[in-house]
DNA sequence: ATGACTTGGTTACCAAGA
């Protein structure tokens, strides 16, 4: 079984690349985020077609997750239970689902703008909720992971030149405490090995040539239980879809499962 | 030059992303 993970940046905007890249990757079940788009608008016919089922949650303009699979699509939740609200709202982002015999869930964690900012004791607060909500299935003897845009680079060489991040978000101590938390809980990193260079990327800003100079970062994470790495075969981060006019900043996160 | 893309919405500009 292939299991991944994409932030899309717009699941309208990049419709076509991704039928075209589940068709090409074989995969069985991606986690999306960043669909930026309302329920009504997710292209569920389209992907239909091509045989996958969906669970979104979605909701204006930012934000946005989505389970997809071609194996069974079961036990949607739709949400963090006991997350936190930002500005008085519950953003959407977060959907779990079990398919094919893997829990999972699909996570876009907040952003966090500045150190010190609220959208940071947001984040902060988001993270430590998910580790409540996963301890659970986490915990269990079932494959579950939580896929998705952690929003923070867990250690100093999963960013191209850590001095340009001085006193900036993704890397602080706090939030690597709080992925460090997560892993407590009984998760650990299935690190995808690279393509190209040393190390895999996950994330390249759309500015100043990031990509062409691999001025990336590794923020998109599978964060598994042992029952799941156990059965994990392979991991890569397909930089080839970051290639191009019309990409999304962000790498799919591929895990191949021997399942 | 406190910004160099890209996205969707309050559109012929803005916030947000990381």
């Amino acid at each position: 079984m292939r299991v991944a993970t994409w932030n899309i940046n717009s699941v309208t905007v990049r419709i076509d690349r991704l039928l075209g890249w589940l068709e090409r990757s074989g995969t069985d079940v991606l986690c999306l985020q960043e669909l930026k788009c309302e329920p009504a608008a997710f292209p569920t016919e389209r992907l239909r077609e091509a045989g996958y089922e969906a669970a979104v949650h979605a909701g204006g303009r930012w934000n946005g997750v989505a389970v997809l699979s071609r194996v069974g699509l079961d036990e949607v939740v739709r949400g963090l239970p006991g997350g936190p609200e930002y500005d008085g709202v519950a953003e959407p982002r977060s959907v779990a689902a079990s398919c094919g015999g893997v829990r999972v869930w699909s996570v876009y964690v907040p952003n966090g703008r500045e150190v010190g900012h609220p959208h940071f004791t947001y984040k902060l607060g988001w993270l430590g909720a998910l580790r409540e909500a996963v301890a659970e299935d986490a915990a269990g003897a079932r494959p579950f992971a939580v896929l998705g845009d952690f929003n923070v680079a867990p250690e100093d060489v999963d960013v191209w030149d850590r001095s340009v991040f001085e006193g900036s978000t993704h890397v602080t101590g706090e939030e690597r405490a709080a992925l460090a938390e997560l892993r407590a809980a009984g998760l650990s990193d299935v690190l995808p090995r690279p393509l190209k260079y040393e190390r895999a990327f996950t994330y390249w800003d759309y500015r100043q040539l990031g990509f062409p100079k691999n001025r990336g970062m590794r923020i998109d994470l599978v964060y598994a239980n042992e029952p799941f790495t156990k059965l994990v075969t392979d991991a890569y981060a397909d930089r080839e879809e970051r290639k191009g006019k019309g990409a999304s900043d962000h790498a799919p996160v591929v895990v191949d499962l021997d399942l």
